[in-house]
DNA sequence: TCCAAAATATGATATTGATCATTTTTCATA
DNA sequence: TATGAAAAATGATCAATATCATATTTTGGA
């Protein structure tokens, strides 16, 4: 079985807790969130909750990093989405008030919280304000997914693998050097399910960037040497 | 210039207000509604709101239809969902305080009721039940299009087409006899914008399914003959 | 440190669906 | 009801990408 080990990590002390939907939470609810929470080490390949399961409570990452996916009919995954620190995951079901529709796994192995359903919902319930920030959030998100939709449905596999590589640089480049560096353990196939493509292609996609001398691969980790010429694949202009 | 007449119809003589979002308002509130709103005749053609705009206001149709959808940076179409009587729009901008992030043009003329943004914020505000209410309807609604996302992403076109069809005689089927005819005008390319692909291939698929006694084409609309045949091209099982 | 399994890479081929060109039909309205 | 424009239909061709097959490399455990 997994070894899963409870750990303590107070809300006030999360990483990100600044920037998070939490942030403006008065001090007392987030004390009670601290009291009721659990942490929990997850190893990579382990899975926080499945696509079609009641969910009983919220999670937020403090390390770690997690993809968000469904299984389609024939059994292909597509990525939803990538969680990082100070992201939570499953809120969607619990306004919606309808079972997971994705499944979420670590991909990077990490601490993450649990804040029963109750607690979470109480909170809302008490807190107009939040519940205006979260509501708001899942409206932004859905925008969000209409923007992928639109590019999926009309992108070629290589302008939105450019695409994709340049959200990734944004959203985990690194500090300083290395800031041309995505910072996260993403498999060809993964990749693959993000962009909704065959590993194979993408496998190919990338060599060929290689070639051009827009990234470089380091092993699994990809950098990127030409963002604007990334961008020119892209086809970003006027979006 | 467009020939647009006030006409003045209350919300609660609304179609399709006992299953419409505002179902269980308090009476006070739908005669503020009534009071403030005011509702305009659209033809076929003319545009609702515009993408990258400012939302002042929320629109309900009271009869007539609606497509709503982006346009690529290459000038491509790609209808995001189809409006019907009942139905709301724009709330998603209002929700999120973003601008339009779509477009939305009448595709049957019909009556649109407009809510100024101040009177839905206001009742918003005071009436937690309804607030909660929207927010599970955002969140459903991001639950859709995660689906969809998968679905173009993962299905051919040939499924994606079957898909459309069936669902598009779930929602605008007839009553009786004519239940198998899709009782709305989408013209070749608008189906074609729905389900992601170029007009001519949806063409030909259409008169595959035809050839195959799948559907029968009277004119623009179209009549379902088989629809456990085109569950069957769906691929819909285990979804 | 070594081994087996997984991931990556590369090649050959097949297929889907886009694009372009042309014809036919439908429809609005003059 | 005639006519011009838009929509639908059909054909020919091509490009992108999936699929299948087979190395090669990397990696995580025993």
């Amino acid at each position: 079985m997994s070894t899963k080990k409870n750990i303590r990590i107070p809300c006030t002390l999360c990483p990100g807790k600044e920037h998070s939907l939490f942030s403006d939470l008065p001090r007392e609810d987030l004390d009670t969130l601290s009291m009721h929470k659990t942490c929990i080490r997850y190893k990579k390949g382990q899975t926080l909750f499945y696509e079609g399961t009641r969910p009983m409570g919220l999670f937020c990452i403090n390390s770690g990093k997690v993809k968000v996916y469904k299984i389609s009919s024939e059994g292909k995954e597509q990525i939803l989405k990538l969680a990082k620190p100070g992201d939570f995951l499953g809120y969607r079901a619990l306004i919606s008030e309808e079972f997971y529709n994705s499944s979420a796994t670590v991909i990077e192995e990490g601490a993450m919280c649990y804040i029963p359903k109750s607690n979470f919902l109480d909170i809302l319930q008490k807190n107009p304000a939040f519940f205006r920030k979260m509501a708001k959030r899942v409206a932004h998100e859905l925008g969000l997914m209409e923007q992928k939709l639109v590019t999926i449905a009309q992108k070629s596999v290589r302008e939105r693998l450019a695409a994709t590589l340049i959200m990734l640089k944004e959203t985990y480049g690194m500090e300083g050097d290395e800031s041309n560096l995505i910072d996260i353990a993403l498999s060809r196939e993964d990749l693959a399910n993000i962009i909704g493509t065959a590993t194979e292609t993408v496998i190919r996609l990338l060599s060929d960037f290689k070639t051009q001398k827009l990234i470089s691969l380091q092993g699994k980790k990809i950098k990127v040497l030409d963002a604007k010429g990334l961008v020119r694949e892209a086809d970003f202009y006027g979006r």
